[in-house]
DNA sequence: GTCTATACTGTGATAGAC
DNA sequence: GTCTATCACAGTATAGAC
């Protein structure tokens, strides 16, 4: 990169500065008016623009939906190392915080859960960078997974994926802004950890045979 | 009911069937377009139809989404019907066979999934009628839940929902069509269901007040 | 009663003037 | 880089032919 004048480097900086200006603009009327409800007429009209102007900094609608896409999963991941720091070492708990960091990213912001989680809007596939982005988020929380010693299974995973997004699921879709299901994020890892760890430990006991004190 | 000319009821009749007729190819284009997808331009061709003719059967776009709602449930309230009459009455097994139902159902049919318990389109509010159908729904269920000794808790059936719900989540956003989370319904549903009664001891032992054998 | 013809509005997208 | 103009197509609505 840096090639060619200043002048080129201060222009593209600007640029950059529109596209996010741009991008900011959609969050805000995806918010209002739905994530398929959005419309280049709001966007422009919310950044003072026409709309054939935009197409000066993203080729299409989808584009945009990919920026907010690419921008929502950059967001999760700083989210994740943020509290991924101070969630305690052992492991019921950690898990516990686990689960919560997803919950609460989640409930945070119902619009950007669609976008990121939910594949509500045709035509649209995230580009391969932004898919990239998705790919470094789960490999986040599978790292955490194996700190704990829960890591490998495919089961285990989608056990641990399904249970964290179901009450995500339903504190979106039938009490947006609530917290109706938020109490029930403890307890629900806290089923998940009996019931990955009690696995691992019937595992265990078969590769060293049968043993007293084994299943009756 | 019943007024007017016999002739008129078999024009009533007619137009129920043309109704139906436009609901079916609204349900076609939506499975090959997404659901958000749906355009009256290819519900009229499928019909063979000129688009305006549509408005002499539905007054808009939404009032289709809300035939195609009410029809839904319908079939679930149908599919629960059927298959609960087939359950064991053992209250484990019978919990799983519940879980079990949803998520067949709803796997069955990702985009029928997204219009009854995803709130995705913009605009789309159910009618009364049509929402009458998805409280019944959920009275089914919780009548079922009450025969196997679950019932009154809300927070046991927010967990109930909320689990259930993350495997048909995960089901159809990451695999649809296939079964990578079919295998682990029994397993969570055991899990639901040990999850629950171990709560209803506690409380039931809470009502006696402390005895031997009471928690450490 | 049912469908067609026509038209109005809004939206995504492109071309070309400045 | 931004605009005007324009296009294709969507959902919507109504008047009128049959």
């Amino acid at each position: 990169m840096a090639i060619g004048k200043p002048s080129q480097d201060r222009r593209a900086r600007r640029h950059e500065a529109t596209k996010a200006e741009i991008v900011d603009a959609a969050w805000k009327v995806a918010r209002e008016k739905g994530l398929a409800g959005l419309s280049l007429s709001d966007v422009a009209a919310q950044v003072g623009m026409r709309v054939p102007s935009l197409y000066s900094y993203f080729a299409s609608k989808n584009e945009i939906y990919d920026a907010m896409f690419a921008q929502g999963n950059d967001e999760l991941i700083e989210f994740i190392k943020d509290r991924q720091a101070n969630l305690p070492n052992k492991p019921r708990e950690r898990l516990r915080g686990g689960f919560r960091i997803y919950f609460d990213f989640c409930t945070q912001d119902p619009v950007r859960y669609q976008l990121l989680f939910q594949r509500t809007i045709p035509g649209f596939e995230p580009s391969e960078a932004s898919y990239a982005k998705a790919i470094e988020v789960l490999r986040l929380f599978r790292d955490d997974l194996a700190s704990i010693g829960l890591a490998g299974d495919q089961q285990d995973e989608d056990l641990l994926t399904a249970l964290s997004s179901g009450l995500v699921d339903q504190q979106v879709a039938n009490d947006p802004g609530g917290d109706r299901w938020a109490g029930l994020v403890d307890a629900v890892a806290d089923m998940a950890y009996d019931h990955v760890t009690k696995k691992q430990r019937r595992r265990h006991q078969a590769t060293l045979g049968p043993q007293k004190g084994g299943q009756a």
